[in-house]
DNA sequence: GTCATTTATCATGC
DNA sequence: GCATGATAAATGAC
């Protein structure tokens, strides 16, 4: 590997390549209600999470560029059909 | 949002040769904000547009200021603690 | 100018 | 090989 990553003191969503599920699941739920979180809510969830501010902003970032992804390929394969528009099924 | 009807062009991101950024970090040291003149320079030795150096010293800016309050690392690809930062994090061939 | 955002890309775990 | 988190260029609002 690049960087051995040494294990810091950190307590919170550690450097893992994937957030628990738990985190997951939250962020997904206010993703839904709004993909578009204030910085105060962005801070709140991240106190909820146990991530940064930034680690919120990344996944709800790559969320919404993924999920436009997702429809966009949706639009393709039906193009005069009805695409499913926003969402995708694996959050 | 507006991206369902964009059709102007956006202009294709295209990263960096490890010249050109190892140059403007140079510059970045001496100075976190760049003269116009001297932005004019750099933009013509490295082959880049001079509105190019404007937006990588503003994106530079703001890299900066997160490190600085970020502070914990705990991000996936961090520089190696310790080390004397080495700017940049990655960034392989110099044909991009 | 800052700053949130988009888009493409990178790095890594599995 | 793909899902996923992070980052690097580029845009636009303010």
């Amino acid at each position: 590997k690049k960087y051995p990553l040494p294990r810091t003191i950190w307590d919170g969503e550690q450097k893992t390549h994937c957030f628990k599920e738990r985190t997951r699941g939250l962020l997904r739920e206010y993703y839904l209600t709004d993909p578009y979180p204030n910085p105060n809510k962005k801070k709140e969830l991240a106190q909820l999470t146990g991530l940064t501010p930034t680690q919120v902003g990344n996944w709800f970032k790559n969320r919404r560029q993924r999920d436009r992804a997702a429809a966009a390929k949706n639009r393709n394969c039906s193009i005069n059909g009805f695409g499913s528009e926003e969402g995708s099924d694996k959050m | 949002m507006g991206w369902i009807a964009r059709n102007v062009s956006r202009k294709k991101r295209r990263p960096y040769t490890k010249t050109q950024t190892l140059e403007l970090e140079k510059e970045f040291l001496y100075n976190t904000y760049i003269t116009r003149e001297r932005r004019l320079e750099i933009a013509r030795s490295l082959s880049l547009t001079d509105r190019q150096v404007k937006i990588w010293f503003q994106n530079r800016r703001m890299k900066n200021k997160k490190q600085m309050n970020g502070g914990t690392p705990q991000t996936m690809h961090m520089v190696h603690p310790g080390v004397v930062n080495v700017p940049m994090d990655h960034c392989r061939y110099d044909v991009c």
